[in-house]
This record gives C-alpha cells, structure tokens and sequence, in this order.
DNA sequence: ATAACTGCAAACGTTTTGCCAGCAT
DNA sequence: ATGCTGGCAAAACGTTTGCAGTTAT
C-alpha cells in the first residue's frame, strides 16, 4: 500500500512557509491568512488550513496545540518549550538547561511574570493500544 | 467595590461537582452533560458550561487547557502533570518525583507509550505588563 | 420584590468540508 | 486525460450568550 501521489510546491505553500519562518512568533491560521493576503489577495483561509495540514504531514512545519482557543504553527522543530501570554496570547520559545531539576526549572526566570505552567505527555493508552494490536493491519481504529 | 453577590450551590450545581468528583478521569463539558441527564434529564448544555465557569472561579475545580479539541474540567486543585492518549482524548493525572533532572522525567514509564510532550508556560509578556502598569486601576486591557 | 439561576435556542469564532473550476503533468 | 490544487461558501464543532420564566430569599 505505497502512496504514489505527487505533491508540488505551489505559490500558495510556499508563501505559507515563507510567512511562518520569518515570523519570529507562533502564528494563528488567521494571522497567516493575514499576512499572506496583501502578497497574494485571493487566497482563502480553508487553503491556508488546508496548506498548514499539508505542510504538517511533511514534517516542514509543526502544530502547536497549547491552552487558549486558536492554535497556533512553527517552523522549528526540535523538541523545545513555549511560554504564552495570557493577555495577548502570544506564543515564543523559551530556553533552558534539561538536565536540571524540574524544580528549578519551574521557578526559571525570563522576561515573562510566570503565573503557571503545564506539562503534557502525550501518547497512546494502554486500551488504545490493545485495540491497535487486535487490528494486525495497522490501522488503529479512530478517525480524528 | 465589592461583590455583594450571593451565590447557592444549586441541584445543578451540586450534580455537577458530584459528577466531577467521582471521575477518575478528566472530563468535558458534555461528558459531564451526558452523565448528569439521566438524573436530570432537562438540564441544557448551557447550563453544564455556566456552572463549570463558576465552580473555576469558586475555586472548587480546574479548567484544563491541554491539547486536543475540547477543554476538560478536573477537581483536584494541587499543581500536577497529565498524560493525554492521542487515540481517544482521554486525559489522566500522571505521578513522578518533580526533583529529578527533566531529561529522566521525559523518558519516564507509564502504562501510557509516550509519543511527545509538551511544556508550556503562562504568563504575561513584557509589553502586556508595561500595558498593565500604565493603568494604575488594576484593569489590564483585554477581555479573554 | 429582588436577585440569582435555569432551560432553550440562537449566535459565536475557529476549523473543516464539498463542490467545481483551474492547472501541471 | 488525469489528478492534485485552490477559491468559495456552507457546514461543523465546541463554546458562549440573550432572553424569558423559575426559584430561593
């Protein structure tokens, strides 16, 4: 079952990926929409959400699913942190030492007044993955 | 100015925290709506999602922001880590001593197989804060 | 009488989808 | 000729809100 389809790289996904890589925030699908328009102004917001998913399953760009109602895109895409406004929304990166204490880290210092913070492990549970192991053709079941 | 509002712990209110503290799990607004129908069968969803913003603001339960399409409420109020199953959305507490370096804490064990993670911190940005300071009645900007 | 609260339905904002025409191969 | 792609508009989804009637004090 190989995937034969041929993707290009048409103007409106590569203005996408341009867009996204200058912008040094995470940006909303919206405010990508935005910024594409003067350039480009018959583009549609469903081909940009359409261009970002694709642009996911490439693995060129990265889908950030963090607290607050939009989400947002990336282009960096090593394993690295996020702080996000609560006023503004904004999202930027932050860095720090792993090989300390979480402890230490949690009371970390930047530019940010931090008022909380959230560490999410993502994965598949023990019955999900029971149900993989019982569909032996890998489709896990699911849709979204 | 203060808040002179008298506020009941009302059938509704009280089937909802009940609901909410006898889940082991972390559920949603209409996760909850569905367990409490059968005992309340005119309850709305509106009211279910009125009543969770208040119990959030009483201080009796969480609003969890993780991943995913749909927030999920917790009663347990003490700082601590989730692990969310990609398959089915599912959302549980996850344990482990906080004094450890952060690379041990990310290859950690559970009966989850972990795929990512994800930290993220919240707080206010530089120039939300300088916005802040420059209304002296305590009233940043901003809505929600 | 008053204020808090509910159910219902409509509205909302973000994201996804169906359809058909356009374009590259 | 085929099939990926884009624009448009409608739908879908989770959540919020306005309103009018109900409830507790």
């Amino acid at each position: 079952m190989r995937n034969d389809k041929k993707y290009r790289i048409t103007r409106q996904r590569a203005i996408i990926l341009d867009t996204l890589a200058k912008s040094k925030n995470h940006l909303t699908a919206d405010e990508i929409y935005e910024r594409v328009r003067p350039k480009m102004p018959h583009i549609s917001l469903g081909t940009v959400y359409r261009n970002l998913d694709f642009l996911c399953e490439q693995g060129l760009i990265n889908k950030l699913e963090l607290g607050g109602n939009m989400r947002r895109y990336e282009c960096r895409m090593e394993c690295h942190y996020h702080v996000r406004c609560i006023e503004c929304g904004k999202v930027e990166d932050i860095e720090f030492a792993t090989d300390k204490p979480l402890e230490e880290i949690i009371g970390l210092e930047c530019e940010y007044e931090i008022i909380e913070h959230q560490l999410e492990f993502i994965g598949i549970c023990p019955s999900c993955r029971k149900a993989a192991t019982r569909e032996p053709d890998g489709k896990a079941g699911k849709s979204k």
